[in-house]
DNA sequence: GCCAGTTGTTCCGATCCTGTAAAAAAAATG
DNA sequence: CATTTTTTTTACAGGATCGGAACAACTGGC
């Protein structure tokens, strides 16, 4: 699950080197190099997480904080703030920043700080893997189907999250066997097709031909996202 | 391709946990029971990933961290903390820390974290070799040709992943049965034949007169990339 | 060109593999 | 501890695949 970034800053090569970043480590950045650019779009796209630069001509950092959180949004804010630049934390968290940054930052940090602010944000928004009509919440253990839920047992989950984390690869009965079940029991390997089974009965399209959850004749299984 | 994975942790009984449960998982632990040793190991043995318990004696994980990134390695790593101990997340993040877990943790939750981390750091990829106008990757078990997927069974596959992984090599039909159907006894059969013909059926451009799967008139056959 | 040995090709029964349901066992639940 | 749920095993049918037989085609030596 791709998170939107919102970075708003006026430094045009501040702002595409973060955006690169960002792009670089799985996010989706929307940049706006102004206030009032950036107030717009974090409107329309709702972003997880909006960086936004305190110095800027036109509308401040302070005042698209403000904004955005006159307008009753929760989204997350991080301010960037050259060094020097006097820095009145209590203002900071009173217009409901979540988080600082001083420039000039290392990127692992800004990376680093940016992970944290979403985690603590979202404590349950977990990543949520999808393929076809479903969604898997792998933190919750919840597997939705059309938007409604879909009861699935402790073995079929663990089943589905392990192909879900090895999409696209060929697994034998053996490998999803250890890997799911545990050196500790050894079930029959037949146990795995019959679980396949109700997988494919309970999200496949087409149970009858299926064509997430494929057999390699000879070999095991293939989850295809 | 096995992954080795540093585990710094003063408890001996959890830091050996840790490590079967990662050999179990093909990956390569290495183990260390203080942070001064652990430190050592990262510089000398270069992991691709270092597990490391926030309490210990002696150098602590932060002072491990501080240690590694100090030296300018940018080794994913993951803090290891027990719950109530006091956390601030801020502080792991900034000093470089990748993401962390609260003991006691579940195995598969642990297992599900480092994958992610490996995966962020590292997108793994399978191999896919070529050769004339067929793409053949070895992990998916899918071989295509001018981009389509060809269909193999599996002894078709087996026979051509051996080919593949022995090219331009003369092989005798008793060392090809051998290593691809593992027979111990070479009963004077047809059976190699039969499958290089559907290998070239489905992968050459002129099945009757073939460039890739050459017959060794007396011998065998060779596999020309 | 002839011949013996080797290889190409096709075909089919035997065998192996999978899908599925249903029974048996185990585990969770109250 | 009885009931329900889940997991595992079993059984079997249908399908896919394989190995080998059979024969045609080819090769290289003479």
């Amino acid at each position: 699950m791709q998170q939107t970034i919102l970075v708003i800053d006026d430094d045009d090569n501040l702002r595409d080197t973060i955006g690169l970043l960002l792009e670089r480590e799985g996010f989706r950045p929307i940049l706006a190099a102004d206030g009032k650019t950036g107030i717009n779009e974090a409107f329309s796209s709702k972003p997880s997480l909006i960086l936004v630069d305190l110095r800027m001509p036109g509308l401040s950092g302070v005042d698209v904080c403000k904004k955005i959180r006159g307008a009753g949004m929760q989204i997350p804010i991080m301010v960037l703030s050259a060094v020097g630049e006097e820095l009145d934390k209590v203002l900071l968290l009173e217009i409901g920043a979540d988080d600082y940054v001083v420039k000039p930052f290392g990127s692992r940090e800004l990376l680093a700080r940016i992970r944290a602010i979403l985690r603590r944000a979202s404590p349950e928004q977990s990543q949520v893997l999808t393929f076809s009509d479903v969604e898997v919440d792998l933190e919750r253990r919840v597997v939705k189907r059309k938007g409604e839920e879909i009861k699935l047992t402790r073995a079929e989950f663990n089943l589905l999250a392990f192909f879900l984390q090895n999409p696209d690869r060929a697994l034998s009965r053996d490998v999803i066997l250890n890997s799911v079940w545990g050196y500790e029991s050894f079930p029959n390997t037949r146990t795995v097709d019959a679980h396949v089974v109700h997988l494919r009965q309970k999200l496949e399209p087409e149970p009858e031909s299926p064509r997430y959850f494929v057999t390699l004749h000879g070999v095991g299984y293939r989850f295809i996202p």
